[in-house]
DNA sequence: AAAAAACTTGACCATTTGGTCAGTTTTTCG
DNA sequence: CGAAAAACTGACCAAATGGTCAAGTTTTTT
């Protein structure tokens, strides 16, 4: 018993030194391939911001291909577990509007992570084709009914669902992955702020709640 | 006077081989920036997009970066030449709708000038900042007060208007830069359809009216 | 027609960069 | 403790790539 209780701890205890160093790399190449690209960014730009010679990425990862391809794994991961929300009992506009804050959250807690899973996209996708096609397209079937059964039912206006999905991550998305515009745009020379997120968090809710019939206009309309 | 004819007609000669060239290597360039993003591209492979030898790219432009920077040049100013519509006097619904029509029309018919600038904003848009927090800060100001004024004379319902903006471009724009997300959801292998684009563009618009309370929702809601 | 200007391009070069490796140090574990 | 496994890393290399150039060809101009 004390030997598999030693061994499990033991293998444990054997990868901590493996396992810290790699999520060390990957925190530093998130950021480097957000900031540079696939192609822009070196092994060596990587390396300096996790504070760990070259060889040492090279030790853990091999390539950079396939550092960056542990790096997309795990944003599809968050992604999908980001996902699961959005239940056939729920009810519509306070699930739709904590899906969107949920998702506005992301793009502020993890903006190089979209930032990263956009340039895949403009790129064409060529090494998450798969995820987009099977998991995330049968997610989006999936939701899609039942936002359809809700409108069948009565208990919002009729709607394009999958398109009001699609409505839904591309205003979120833009607030990390194109931050800069927005952050010119409504002058903030330090970055967006806090209630730079909350007023559009707000005003994406208005929108899609509108949209789905689900909170009366202003009066006088 | 056959003399100046001809000096005109010559200047215009002149530069032809010049200016044919140059469309010529830009066209192929902004094609292969936005298929493989800054460093990614190479000048060889630009040299072959255009079907020059590589020397050549080089003799027009100098530099990848000044190449760079004209594509980029270019694509600013078909972004800015598409925004002057939205007058004071225009009726709101028609106009927004139409506004919204002729963003989904670029995304259709210049892909590749949406990624490159795409690419360029998640990078942080280190050389257009300018732009940004310029032209484009004032063309935002400029018209969201003229939808405030919409407001004011009660002609639209109440909504953030800087933010109205922000959710059009987002929304018409992913049509172009996300075209790979887009396409592997609704299970189009050869890339999404004349049709797709239609859909897209009324749900946009749907969504967008129904904000400003400038369409009545289906009955039975 | 001939000089001048513009254009063309194969060959070449310096730098950057992804990746390797061998020798060393640190950690693990019986 | 001591041997084996894992981790570390400076030095190095081959390939890719942006950029140059000199020798030519074509076009323009007088």
């Amino acid at each position: 018993m004390d030997t598999k209780t030693d061994q499990s701890l033991d293998r444990n205890a054997q990868g901590r030194i493996r396992q810290e160093n790699m999520e060390r790399i990957m925190k530093a190449a998130e950021k480097v391939f957000a900031g540079s690209g696939f192609r822009g960014a070196t092994t060596s730009a990587i390396a300096i911001e996790a504070g760990l010679p070259k060889a040492n990425i090279h030790y853990y990862f091999g390539t950079k291909e396939k550092l960056y391809r542990a790096v997309l794994d795990d944003i599809v991961e968050l992604w999908l577990s980001s996902f699961r929300e959005i239940g056939e009992m729920d009810d519509p506009a306070e699930t739709l509007a904590d899906y969107i804050r949920g998702k506005m959250q992301l793009s502020r807690d993890r903006p190089n992570a979209s930032k990263v899973f956009a340039n895949e996209l403009i790129r064409g996708a060529p090494r998450i084709n798969s995820y987009l096609s099977m998991e995330l397209k049968d997610w989006v079937e999936e939701k899609s009914g039942i936002l359809d059964n809700w409108i069948a039912q009565g208990r919002m206006a009729p709607v394009d669902t999958k398109h009001l999905i699609f409505h839904i991550w591309a205003m979120t998305q833009t607030w990390a992955d194109f931050e800069a515009q927005w952050s010119a745009i409504l002058g903030r020379e330090n970055g967006l702020e806090a209630t730079d997120f909350e007023t559009a968090t707000n005003a994406i809710i208005t929108t899609v709640l509108r949209n789905c019939g689900l909170v009366p206009l202003p009066p006088g309309n």
